[in-house]
DNA sequence: ATGGCTGGCGACGCCAGA
């Protein structure tokens, strides 16, 4: 048997990188992820923390955008190798949703889905045609002889077991059953939903909005997914969400989601 | 059934989030 090591891979979209710092800090600091999806930066590329991140010990790319969206990726102890920053398919989408590299031997593709609303709309339909070029490129991927991971805030209820109440977002983009159906269709090219895999009776939530103390009550969604091509998923070994970062004082919405997978040294 | 909260922007209230 060849050595092996193993590997942390997380999410988090932590709304607002300026004000969300000192909780990103603290998170790292505490449980150590080796590969770090990050999301909505709402910030320009100028004002990307690299320096504290550094000092923490994270190598990161990122790709920033004034006020709303972007993304990053982090490494733990190295520096991450570009290989895109947009998701193919559209050249007038100027919106910073989509960067991958090669991290730790890991392809990982940072990604944050439109939301959507309201629906229905141009805004839904973007997220449609988001969610297909999506599709499209990961089906290149998922056959790699390589690990590949789509870490991300989807902006997707999978199922009806992913939300507190399902008639309370009805109405939502998030949970439409057009959006669901290209969820699913992503899965079906042999994506591993790392979560549900590993917690099939009831998987975690990752997201609790802000109003009638939702997260202290855990009434919250599961939007945040990792999903692991069949190389990785075949070193899947635990999965989780760090519910505690989104119980500090001014959290996030979001929890960091992650997935512990072990892997041939290469 | 509705509105509840938060961040960014830029200067008081608005847009967007999910």
């Amino acid at each position: 048997m060849p050595r092996r090591r193993t590997l942390k891979l997380a999410t988090f979209n932590v709304n607002g990188i300026g004000t969300r710092l000192p909780h990103l800090l603290a998170w790292l600091a505490r449980e150590e992820p080796d590969v770090v999806a990050l999301q909505e930066l709402k910030a320009p590329d100028g004002s990307f923390p690299e320096a504290e991140l550094e000092q923490a010990g994270y190598g990161a790319i990122w790709r920033g955008q004034r006020s709303w969206n972007g993304v990053a990726l982090l490494g733990r102890g190295v520096m991450p190798v570009q290989s895109r920053r947009d998701l193919p398919g559209d050249r007038a989408d100027t919106q910073s949703r989509y960067i991958e590299a090669a991290v730790h031997g890991v392809i990982v593709a940072a990604v944050y889905l439109p939301n959507g609303n309201p629906q229905p709309g141009p805004k839904f339909d973007y997220k449609l045609r988001w969610m297909q070029r999506l599709a499209d490129h990961a089906r290149g991927l998922v056959g790699q002889p390589h690990p590949v991971a789509i870490l991300g805030d989807f902006n997707v209820i999978p199922t009806d077991d992913d939300v507190y109440d399902p008639k309370a977002w009805r109405k939502d983009a998030l949970i439409q059953p057009q959006v669901r159906e290209a969820y699913a269709r992503l899965l079906a090219q042999g994506w591993t939903d790392a979560l549900r895999h590993l917690h099939p009776e009831q998987a975690p939530y990752t997201f609790w909005d802000y109003f009638r103390q939702h997260a202290q009550r855990d009434r919250g969604l599961r939007i945040d997914h990792l999903l692991l091509n069949p190389v990785l998923a075949a070193g899947l070994r635990r999965a989780g969400v760090d519910r505690w970062v989104r119980l500090q004082e001014k959290a996030s919405d979001h929890a960091p989601a992650w997935v512990e997978v072990s892997l041939p040294r290469a």
